[in-house]
DNA sequence: TGTTATATGTGAGATAATGTTCAATAGTGC
DNA sequence: GCACTATTGAACATTATCTCACATATAACA
């Protein structure tokens, strides 16, 4: 795979600024960390683990670069090292056959872009002041956000997402959920004591997430996770959309709110140009993380 | 002498079952150690039993270290050693399937007479009704009887355990959960709007875990979560109590009801004489389950 | 262009995981 | 009960890997 996935991957990067080498030919040819780090991440689709040796090898860097890599990937929560590697965690965690249950569609969609998703995270995360109450929407973005927020006894964190509300819980932050029926796949708590929980509750922040976006929009595929939305949003002193640029132009079932319903959107590349003007037309702060 | 035990290495070097099917990664075909407990897991999917020959055949490694793994898993209540192997026990008994990465803690008291659960939530389970709306409390028994009801769709359930929320979710049987703080390490909904929430309902029968009964009541170890116990069997038609023989005669810091509030209590052995007097002093119907 | 940060490589000692041997022990068939 | 074989666990041997410090290379910048 070594040779074959270098080259695709290499031939199909968009942000093209430096000339990717061919591995084994020359030598000097060094990616820049960023792409190593994609291409760690790339590496866990097959089997959840990777070795230290064969990253090596594959990427023509020395043992001790991966090693940093590893741990800095780990740090963000993206893996767990190992003897010798390190097997996936958190966004990218495949699980291997026995735990974990889940739709296997949630854990594709939390595979994909995890890295885009966890710079994302960590993006939102810089935003939250101390001992702010926040509201935690519902999606693999925001989830990855609530691992980097995970530990912090300072904030009050609302959420509809029974995901959230465990991983919070667990690691000792305080957390309240809705009640309400539960919505699978997403875990996801709906209906009218849910919404009428939010609205006796004012939020510093909420986070959302959304299925898609174009000029006249945010979208969502479920209609009831879209009325828990709005009462979050309608709770919130700011509002702060998730989504990582795959969702750019895509629409679905519900509109959750005009883009003027929004105040920030956190993704990880610019959008079309398009679509960004209509975004600064309404007013909507853009941040893009790397 | 086991001949498989001293098998050269890389006798096996092209495990087609290793999905891997990398010339230059397996090295030695040595996989980590975690990767290699989730393997032995998996195993035990087929039949309850894994032998050691045929593991330390199946993962490329000597028969001591999959001898050090069992212990290791041993250790933490996923299964028993036998001779040659070792049998599944606790969770991985009931059913492979959890969602999460569960307390040790807590997979240990899952683990301790789980026999004596599974028992009692059978019994449970066969008093529920076509149709009906149940209550679920907090308790390893309580969610061993929400393992027995998941897949059922004809009833509504109601919790302030996420545990059972997401099983039941996960299920696609239909869960409401009730809102509120979330406490650990039980993963139970507390506090105002919880006790309010199950004020507003009829429930056909909840069922309750306590932490220990005496002649005096019923007791558990959290005041918090004693307040919604109390709103739930409040708002109920029938009050079952699951809990096994071990809590007899033992108290905790909060008494959640008198005897006489239950109308039955399930567990898996007869109470002392003087108990099992006051609970049919009480008008308490006693359910032995085996 | 020189100078500073940052990133990466290298090597040694420490550590952890795994392999090997071997006496003791538990199953198994008679 | 007895012989026989597979399994076990402890001690030791052997790797592979980790960590740490420092050297070197690369990128960033004035």
């Amino acid at each position: 795979m070594a040779g074959s996935d270098t080259r695709t991957l290499g031939a199909r990067r968009q942000d093209a600024e430096i000339d990717a080498a061919e591995p084994g030919q020359e030598r000097g040819g060094r990616l820049p960390a960023a792409l190593r780090h994609a291409r760690i991440i790339a590496s866990f689709e097959k089997n959840g683990f990777v070795s230290i040796t064969s990253l090596a090898d594959e990427l023509n860097v020395s043992g001790m670069t991966i090693r940093r890599d590893l741990d800095a990937l780990g740090k963000r929560g993206l893996l767990e090292r190992t003897h010798g590697g390190a097997v996936a965690t958190g966004p990218l965690a495949i699980t291997g056959a026995s735990f974990d249950i889940e739709e296997p569609a949630f854990e594709q969609r939390m595979r994909l872009r995890a890295l885009e998703k966890s710079a994302i995270a960590e993006a939102a995360a810089a935003l939250v002041g101390p001992g702010e109450s926040l509201g935690l929407d519902v999606g693999t973005s925001i989830l990855a956000l609530a691992q980097v927020l995970a530990g912090r006894r300072d904030l009050r964190v609302f959420t509809n997402n029974l995901r959230v509300g465990m991983l919070l819980a667990e690691a000792n932050s305080t957390v309240y959920v809705l009640g309400g029926q539960v919505r699978v796949p997403e875990f996801s708590v709906i209906g009218p004591q849910a919404i009428a929980a939010v609205e006796s509750h004012y939020l510093d922040k909420v986070f959302i997430g959304v299925s898609g976006l174009d000029a006249h929009g945010f979208y969502d595929y479920s209609p009831e996770d879209t009325e828990v939305k709005r009462a979050l949003m309608a709770s919130a002193g700011e509002v702060i959309v998730l989504c990582d640029s795959s969702k750019f132009n895509r629409r679905a079932l519900s509109r959750v709110a005009l883009l003027s319903g929004v105040g920030t959107l956190i993704t990880d590349n610019a959008p079309p140009a398009e679509l960004q003007a209509a975004l600064e037309a309404a007013g909507v702060k853009i941040i893009i993380a790397r």
